[in-house]
RNA sequence: GGUCUCAUCGUCUAACGGUUAGGACACCAGGUUUUCAUCCUGGCAAUCGGAGUUCGAUUCUCCGUGAGAUCACCA
């Protein structure tokens, strides 16, 4: 394999959406996995900042925070230059016009001498006669010379293509696809079609990855790169991330999210790179989760999936799962900083990374933490509705919950503080288990909600192990006298 | 309308022309002495239709059908 270089070149629009950030990932991919088998692979960011209109403040910004979530790093690119600096398209708008007269001088490129209402015209009557409308049906006969406040127009040779996709295999058209097209605006900016192949040349660019949404202007850039003589690069195509319900693809208009979204709910970024990835792409193995390490190890163009594919949060949510259960207490802890209950403030770090182990196997994202915590930091409110309506303990009558409470509470009290740990509390339950001939079923679900007052919590010795004898005591209590 | 692309369980997908069409998510049932979750076991569920090529098509070809993209001084 020889050396790869890719880019991301997004435009500064707005905020990333799954789609964008999963064609970052996979050329990322790419280049990583060129780097570890020779030693050279690059990964450039280029932002392609030519419609001063669309442009969205904070944008780059944004794109640089939501790469970096995700852990994509980049050889090259605006905030850190390189050796085909600058990396913003609107600071090298002196190489497109050197390139655009070379394109001139070769007589392929002419100055476009019509107003928008004339060109209206020509689509309207083309659209009349129900045929396509082409520019180079109108080429003008004697065009201006091009003094920059005209738009400049791509002279075009028309003719059919075949050409091979990584990911979509042979592709062909035929020469109604091509079309004078426009490489400089009246703007003096330069067009998408013209200044991508313009710097994916200059910086040695061997895979375009792209979306599906592409594939019909490809021949349009084959066409280009033959005038320009430029090497055309490894071409990928990688199909669409379609919307949850819809048959749409994924856009910001159809509710697709900020990536940075997923972050702030409590996903795992490495969580998001595995289901990104294998989103329309799989290793041909029965392998589900992947660490990063991995994907970088298996990624091939060759097995990206050609069909859209649907973005499906629950898969998302079950590998966060995954990838929460994977972390080390450790490395969870520091992730979760932003997630605790207020409530848990000024907790030390042991007892919050005691309560973290405990719920570590019932996180799927997490911002469950709250939830999930909350009584082990605050006193919890006793809601002795949730023992009415509990199917086992609406049985009980308030003589009967007052007597197994307070007997609970007799063993508890009998347990020294130095052996209040799981299994002895353990030992004890089962053993009051016994004496008051309950089932499980009753006295634990009557002893847990009492000390938590919570839908859900651990096992119960964990649970009572990690409150500390005073506090389960003082709950008990509390619950007794609340009756 | 022109051009182009795609098509396996509800979803993501596997299957050098030969498999009882496999796995995962979701869902359902059971188990792991309470709940929720994890984990384990089992279940449900698919080759868009029609021709052809072949001893044999999910797989190759053609025709339909459906879905999508694109036809900008947007990228």
């Amino acid at each position: 394999m020889t050396s790869i270089r890719t880019r991301f070149a997004p435009s500064p629009t707005g905020f990333m959406h799954v789609g964008g950030v999963r064609t970052a990932l996979f050329a990322w991919l790419l280049a990583q996995q060129s780097k570890k088998i020779n030693g050279e692979g690059t990964f450039i960011l280029r932002i392609e900042d030519t419609d001063k209109v669309r442009e969205v403040e904070g944008s780059i910004q944004q794109i640089e925070n939501s790469l970096k979530w995700l852990g994509i790093s980049w050889d090259e690119g605006v905030d850190q230059g390189g050796p085909d600096a600058p990396y913003k398209q609107s600071e090298r708008l002196a190489i497109y016009k050197e390139w655009a007269q070379r394109l001139i001088d070769a007589g392929r490129a002419y100055a476009d001498p019509y107003t928008p209402a004339e060109l209206e015209a020509f689509r309207e009557q083309a659209k009349a006669e129900k045929r396509p409308f082409l520019y180079r049906n109108h080429r003008p006969e004697n065009p201006p010379t091009w003094d920059g406040t005209q738009p400049l127009r791509f002279k075009s040779d028309p003719k059919p293509y075949q050409w091979t996709d990584a990911v979509m295999g042979n592709l062909s058209t035929g020469e109604d696809a091509i079309d004078d097209f426009i490489l400089i605006k009246s703007d003096g900016y330069p067009t998408y079609n013209f200044c991508h192949i313009v710097d994916d040349a200059i910086m040695g660019v061997t895979h375009v990855l792209r979306s599906q949404e592409f594939i019909s202007s490809t021949p349009k850039f084959l066409n280009l790169y033959e005038a320009l003589e430029v090497e055309r690069p490894t071409l990928a195509t990688l199909p669409f991330v379609m919307a949850i319900d819809g048959k749409k693809k994924l856009g910001k208009r159809d509710g697709a999210k900020d990536i940075l979204e997923y972050a702030k709910e409590g996903y795992l970024p490495e969580a998001m790179a595995n289901f990104l990835a294998t989103l329309g792409w799989n290793d041909g193995t029965e392998q589900e989760v992947f660490t990063v390490q991995e994907l970088i190890d298996a990624f091939t163009l060759s097995r990206v999936q050609k069909s859209p594919a649907r973005f499906d949060e629950q898969r998302l949510l079950w590998l966060n799962g995954q990838h929460i259960r994977a972390l080390s207490l450790d490395d969870l802890y520091a992730r979760v900083e932003d997630f605790w209950p207020v409530v848990a403030k000024n907790t030390d770090e042991a007892h919050k990374k005691q309560v973290l182990a405990l719920v570590q196997d019932r996180l799927k994202t997490l911002a469950d933490l709250p939830i999930l915590t909350e009584y082990f930091f605050t006193e919890p409110s006793p809601d002795w509705e949730m023992v009415s309506t509990n199917k086992q303990l609406k049985k009980l009558n308030q003589e009967e919950i007052v007597t197994l409470l307070a007997a609970t509470k007799a063993v508890i009290a009998d347990i020294p503080e130095s052996d209040f740990v799981a299994e002895n509390i353990q030992d004890t339950l089962n053993q009051l288990l016994e004496t008051t001939g309950q089932k499980p079923g009753i006295l634990f679900s009557l002893i847990r909600l009492a000390v938590s007052w919570a839908p859900f919590s651990p096992a119960l010795h964990d649970t009572l192990a990690t409150l500390g004898k005073d506090t389960t005591l003082r709950r008990l209590t509390e619950s007794i006298e609340s009756l």
